[in-house]
DNA sequence: TAACATTGCTTTCAAAATGATAGTAACACT
DNA sequence: AGTGTTACTATCATTTTGAAAGCAATGTTA
C-alpha cells in the first residue's frame, strides 16, 4: 500500500495518487483546465521555479495527462494541452473546490458557473446507478477475488 | 500562488491542497474512511515511517479533519477519528478512485459498492441544480468582485 | 516479581526533493 | 548590433522525507 510508481496497487486512490499527489501536478491541471498552455503561463501563475515545473510537465506528459503541441515552427514552441484523460480530470478538481469551498471559506473564494448560462454550479458526487449522494449511505470498499 | 498555510488564496482548490497536497494525507483519510483509527493500524496499513504518521495525524488534527478520542484510560490510549470535515471528504477521495480506475486500471482494482445492497457504485459528480455532468457542459471561474 | 509484549510515539541522521538564482539557446524585432 | 521573448538547464543551499533505533507507560505471562 506504500509504493510509488510500479502500481501494482489494487486501490484506485493509490492508483491515482501515485502520480497526482503533490500540490504542483495539481495546481498546474487546474491551470490547465482553466484554458493555460504555455510554459511561461504556468510558471507566471504559480510562482514555481522552472526546474520543478520542467519536470512536472514531463511527468505529466509521460503519464498522458498532457500532450505537447508545437505551436510555432519558427521559432520552434510547444504548448502543453490537455489529453481526454486530462480532460477527465475536471470532477476530481471540481470535488476538491467543493471541499475547500465548504470547509476552508473565508475572504473571496472562486466559485464556478456555467459558462453559457452563468447560473452558479454546485457540484455534488452521486452513484450514477441510484442517483444517491456519495456520502449518504455506507459504502464498503471491495477487492474482487479471482476464482 | 504557492504559500501553504496562511491562505488569503481565493482559489478553493488551491486551499484544499494547502494541506491535503501530499499522498500520505490523503492515503491516511482514505484508510480513516475505511474504517481504521489508530496509530498502529496506519502505520501497518501504509508501510509509512512513524515521525511522518505522526506529523501527518497532528496536521489533520490541527485541521479540523481528524480527532483525538480517548479509548483507553488505563493504559491512557487514544485514536483518530473523522471530523463532519474529514467525512466530507469521502466524495474527494471517491472521485479521486473513480479517475484511477477509468485511468489506471489494470490488473486487479478495488470498487465500491453500498454496504446494505451490495450493488456496485459508479460515482459521478454533477451539478445538484441542473442534474448535467460536471465536463458535459464549458465552466468558467468566477473571482467576485466586492462592489 | 521478572521478563516480555503492546501501543504510541521521539531521536537521529543520511538521502532525496525542493526552491532560488543565474545562465543558455534559438530565434524575432528594431 | 543590441534587446526581447520563450523555454528551458545548471548549480547549490535549504527543507523534507525515510529508515532505524530507542523509549515510556502499561498489561500479560511465567
Amino acid at each position: 500500500m506504500n509504493d510509488k510508481n510500479s502500481c501494482d496497487e489494487p486501490c484506485p486512490i493509490a492508483r491515482s495518487l501515485a502520480f497526482l499527489g503533490d500540490t504542483w501536478s495539481l495546481l498546474i491541471l487546474r491551470d490547465a483546465h482553466f484554458g493555460l498552455t504555455r510554459f511561461d503561463q504556468f510558471r507566471k501563475s504559480l510562482g514555481i521555479a522552472p526546474t520543478m515545473l520542467t519536470r512536472r510537465l514531463a511527468t505529466l506528459t509521460e503519464e498522458g495527462i498532457l500532450e505537447k503541441r508545437l505551436y510555432s515552427e519558427r521559432p520552434p514552441r510547444e504548448e502543453y494541452v490537455l489529453t481526454a484523460a486530462g480532460r477527465d480530470f475536471l470532477p476530481v478538481l471540481i470535488m476538491i473546490g467543493a471541499w475547500g469551498s465548504q470547509h476552508r471559506s473565508g475572504g473571496k473564494l472562486v466559485y464556478i458557473e456555467d459558462a453559457e448560462t452563468g447560473q452558479a454550479i454546485k457540484p455534488v458526487a452521486i452513484d450514477e446507478v441510484t442517483g444517491a449522494k456519495i456520502g449518504s449511505r455506507p459504502i464498503r470498499f471491495v477487492l474482487p477475488e479471482d476464482d
